[in-house]
This record gives structure tokens, C-alpha cells and sequence, in this order.
DNA sequence: TATGAATGAGCTTTCATTCAT
DNA sequence: TATGAATGAAAGCTCATTCAT
């Protein structure tokens, strides 16, 4: 599992939270003990603490390595001209995001609502939720949506509802069918509007 | 509210399960303890084993309490012949039980992706979506929509979103102006369609 | 179970006595609860605190009454002038006492060891098995034994040994044949002596 | 004992084994708690869940370790071709076993009765006594005796009772004296028998 | 007398964390 | 760095006992 004689501490780490991802994704991260994750490492449970301070850091860490993707995934996106191409490719890149790594979006979700697991964090996890609403406004109004805020908000609500429910059940659900029909229902020009 | 003259018994069953709510709710499922409950409540710890045997057992009666408000909703909104009006009262009806109701809701979302909280509950928690599912398609349907189940499964995703996003902060939320559009967007006529 | 409008308070406490020598013995002392008392005597769990102080008097009382058994039945041998007949009447008496309160002595077995259960019956235990003892040696002696004291400590484990394997499993164990092959050792005549 | 250098989990196993033998043996199986056994090794009662998966299984740990030492003295014993020193060497060494191992015994027979405890191991104890009195049969037998199988239950039971009688009160049982007696008993010659 | 709701101490067991090696 | 024995603070739950009715 380590492979090098003298792996590098970054490489171990990683594999530390690689491990406690499935760990926790299987099993939420409260029933997840430190001694599931040592076994699923196959390392002994006090090595965790050499490389992290808790049970929690090791959370925090995979909050923050997700972060990390997500804003590359951003940056990437954000040097799209067309509003409309890169809404859709925002939307596309999320979901990509969210398969990817569907593991540390069940976790994510799993503790969303625990306030004491989340102590610390949940201020950050707001904050990068009003950074989503406020860039969805921006795209949605250059896109000349009529209520682009209330849209924004809207649409953060639907790709939260369905990445969920693809989480819950990526076997069947049509994460890709939904998507496009989100796409669709924003980038196609239409007449309907609100009074 | 305990230690009353004649207390009944179904007053202090609720009494408990309102107690074991609020702290529910406050601390998520896992990290709330029957102490907890028993401290909110106003009792001592012992006494919830009288009403319930286990502390699973209180959370799932809560929600079958849920059910059942749920289904009295339904079965009003049931009477509606009217399709755009049925799905209108529908969704309205949802927000007002979601709003009445927020701490379950809270607590129900907080625990879904724990699968074992959920043990003897996820088949439940699964079939009722479906039958949402259902229920939205065939009023999709009425309503002449190009394409009923997909729109269900995303309105049923936007439903789950912003209910879950008012439930985060009830305070700001704008859950009315958002359902009233989510409605709008499905009972203006539209000429709009997917080829 | 408890038969007239107003039942006497000793059948009611021998009701209850009767009911918790069943769960004792179904159960062992101290993995009976009062409750299973209480089930067992159709009773509210409450009711048997007017009876007995506590579930160690129930105990108690239960060792009192067999005590009492005991020494009618012990009272009954003692006129009897012949020592081979005293002596055979005697074994055939406790044989008959524990089995036809086999429940009784399987409890009591239970709780030999248990020295925190006994808590101030011990002394009336050892008191009574000394007399035993005595009473063995006092026979063994008029029948002319060599050793009386030692064959009455033998012959006094003996009995119990029989006894304690009897009530393990009442159903095939010979207990009949078994007494009477001690009586007979005791009562033939012998040539055989220890020099 | 605890917090060597370099203990040696079988040494910390078998010192847990031997605190919560004398722990049992002080006050019955059942009204000992973790903490009274963990008090008794002089250490955290935590630490019995790394050597012992519960309660029980500390329990049973002991029973091996007793059958263990069993089987070795009876292994012993086989050897000996002259029925009558076999037969005077078993109840030797059977002595011997509970002597030094008194408070296993007085342990054992305070469970004896409590099925809930023995769950799991009630049969094998039923097993073992079975193959005693088999075992004393054919010993028996070997000697000529008249009754075999009925003598061989009779000193299983008496056998039974003396190590009782003596791990009851072993400072003043006579159990040396009532041994022999119990051995002359049975190889002495004798013309008496049942017709 | 009789009930059973209510109490609270105490049980077995779990587990994050520490630390000697 | 890596181990896993050891700790001790809870956790969920049980149950003898009390007491208002």
C-alpha cells in the first residue's frame, strides 16, 4: 500500500485521506472510528496522529483538498468569454467534480447539518455557498435573465437537489439527462417570462 | 409539563419527541445523546426508555409523525381537479410543512446519508421518493409538459434544494419568492420545448 | 390468579413468592428483574414493594419458607425410634423435598457462590448445613458406623451432589435409584471397615 | 506488572485472567463489574476490551484455561495401567486440580446454574460431565464393582459435593481425609453387595 | 391496596487520543 | 516514522426503588 521504502510524508497523508474518504463514505463519518480508517490504511491507528491532529483535521483536510479541485475547476471555467458557454461548462465541470470525487460529496453532505462536526467549517462552507449564488447572478444576468439573483438561487438549489440524489443512487440516476435539460432550460432563448 | 396530577401518557410521549427534536436538531442525530433529550425534556434520562426502547426508536417516530402530516397534506391537495392548481397547492403545501416542520426536516436531512441511522428506515425514505417522483410525473403529464419524468426528477432535485437551503437558514431565505417561481415556471404556458 | 375481590395479604404475598421462585428459577437470581416478578404474578412491578422490602427479601422470605420445610419434614423423621429406619426416612425425605420444590433448591444452588446475594444468609447456611452434619453424625453413629463424622460429612455431599445434578436435569437423572444405593451402602450390613 | 518495558501480551492477558478470576471468585460472576476487574489488575477498564471481546468472553477464557489443565492431568492419569491406582491417582488428581485452582471452581459452581451465563458453554459443560461418568464406569467396571454405571454417578455427585463443600470452607474442609475414605471406599475388597 | 410513571445510579462497551517503545 | 497498548471519558441502556395518584 506505501510503496517506496522511505515514502514521502505528503504521499502517506494522501493515502491517510484517501483511506478515511471510503471509510467515512461508507459508513458517515460519526460511525467511522479512527481504528476503520488505520485499517482501511492498513497502518496502525496512532500513525494518524503524526500526520493529522484529529479525527476532525483529517475532515477538514478533505474539505480543503476539495476546495482545491473545486477551484481549478473554477479558474479553468472562468476564462470562458460566452457567458452561455461557460454557464454550460460550469455545470458541466461541477458534475464532473461531483462523479469524480462522488465519495467526498456523500461525506460532504452527510454531515452538512452537524453543526458540531462542521464547528469551524461552517462558516467557510456558507461563505463558498454565497460565492456560488453570487457568480450564478453574475453569469445569469449577462446571460439577460430577468431575476438573475433569484435564478441563482434556484439553480445552486436544483444542481444541490440533484447532485444529492445522484449521490444516493449513481447506479440509475440521469445525472447527465438532468443537466443538460438545466443547461437547456437556461441557455435556450425563450419568451415565457415573469410579469 | 412532567409530574402533573393526571399526566397522559401520549402528552409525554409527545413531550419527548418534541425534546428529542429540538436537540436533534441542534446537534445532528449522532451527537445528540439521550441525556440530551432527557435534559431537554426536563427528565431524567431512564424515563425515555418508558416511551421508547431505543433512541433509534424516537427518530423514527418522528418520522412516522412526519409521514403522517405529509399525508394529510396529501390527501387535501388530493381533492384538487384542476392540474395546474393540484401542483400548485402541492408545492405550496410542501414549503408550509417544511416551514411548520423545520427541525424534523432538518433532521431528516441531516441523517440521510447515514446509512446506518437509517437501517429498517432507507427502504422508506427510498420508496417515498419514488412515489413523489411518481406523483410529479403524473401531474407533469396533465399538465401537457414534453417531458413529465425528467421535469419530476428535477423538480423533485429543486424541491429537495431549496428546502434544504431554507432549512440551513431560515432566517433570509427567500423560500416563497423561490416556490412561487419554481410554480410559475410550470403553469405559465410556454412555447418553448426540447426538440 | 388472584382469586377473591378481597384476597388476604398472605396469599397475595405467597402469590408473589410463588411467582418469583418461577422467574428465579427460570432465570437465576440476578438476571431476574422485578418486572419479570411482576409478569409473572400478573401484578404491577410497584405492588411488590408492599409485600417485601426489597428483591433480596423476596430471596430471603423464599429461603425462610423452604426452611420451614424442611424442618416439619425433619420433625416428622425425628420421632421415629429406629436408626436404620430414621436414617432411611431421614434421605427419603430430602429427596422428597427437593423434588417437590425443585425450583427452590435450583435457585438456591444458584446463589451459593454468590456471597454479595447471600449477604447475611450465608451465616444461616453454614448454621444449617452444620446441623445436618451433626444430625448425620449423632445417626451414623447409633447405627454403629466406624467414622461416623466423616461419613456424615461424606454422605452430606453426596446428597447434595445428587441433588444439585438431579435438578439439572430432572427429567432423566435416577435420583430414586441413586438414594436408595446410599442407604443401602449405609444400612447393610458390612464386614468391610477402614482399620 | 502493568507498563513494563516490553510486556508481553500473553503475560497482560493471563494477569487480566487471573484479576478476574479472583474478582469472580470474591463476588460471584454476575455482581462483578469491568471496573471491580479492571480495579483488581490495577488498570484502566478499557484495557480488558484489547485482550477480551466482553465480559463473558473472560469468562470463558477461564474455562479454557481450566480445561486446558484438565485434560493434562487426566492425560497424565491414562497412562497408569492398574485400574485401582488409576481410579486412586483420578480422585488424587482431581483434588489436586481444585486445590490449586480453588477459585476457578468456586467460580464455576457459582454459574452453574445460571444458563444465561452459560450460554454457549452450558453444553460443553453437560459434555464434560458426561465423559466423567463414563469415564468412572469403565473404571469401575475395570474393578469388578456390581453397579458400575450407578456407582459412577454416585461419585461424580459425591465428588461433586465434597470439592463444593470444601471451596465453600477451605480452611477446616476436611478434604484430604474425606478423599481417602471415598478411594478406600471403593478398592478395598468387599463381600457386601446389592443383590 | 394497587398502579406504573419517574428517578438516577450504575452497568457494559466504545473510542478518540496519548505515549512508551 | 511507526506501533499498538493503555487510558478514561462518555455513550446507550437497565433496573431496583420511590412515590403521586
Amino acid at each position: 500500500m506505501v510503496r517506496r521504502k522511505h515514502p514521502q510524508p505528503k504521499e502517506i497523508r494522501a493515502h491517510l485521506m484517501d483511506s478515511a474518504l471510503r471509510a467515512f463514505a461508507a459508513r458517515g463519518y460519526e460511525s467511522t472510528t479512527i481504528r476503520h480508517i488505520a485499517e482501511e490504511a492498513k497502518v496502525a491507528a496512532g500513525l494518524l496522529y503524526h500526520y493529522f491532529p484529529s479525527k476532525q483535521a483529517v475532515l477538514m483536510a478533505l474539505f480543503e483538498r476539495s476546495a482545491g479541485l473545486v477551484m481549478a475547476a473554477f479558474a479553468e471555467v472562468a476564462t470562458i468569454a460566452d457567458p452561455r458557454e461557460k454557464l454550460t461548462q460550469l455545470l458541466r465541470e461541477s458534475a464532473r467534480l461531483v462523479r469524480e470525487n462522488r465519495e467526498f460529496w456523500q461525506v460532504s453532505y452527510g454531515v452538512r447539518f452537524q453543526h458540531s462536526v462542521l464547528a469551524g467549517l461552517a462558516h467557510d462552507v456558507a461563505a463558498q455557498s454565497a460565492v456560488y449564488v453570487q457568480l450564478f447572478t453574475l453569469l445569469l444576468s449577462d446571460l439577460g435573465r430577468p431575476h438573475p439573483e433569484l435564478e441563482a438561487r434556484l439553480l445552486f438549489a436544483t444542481l444541490d437537489g440533484v447532485f444529492q440524489h445522484y449521490v444516493l443512487d449513481p447506479e440509475t440516476y440521469p445525472l447527465d439527462a438532468l443537466l443538460e435539460r438545466v443547461i437547456d432550460n437556461l441557455t435556450l432563448p425563450t419568451e415565457k417570462e415573469i410579469p
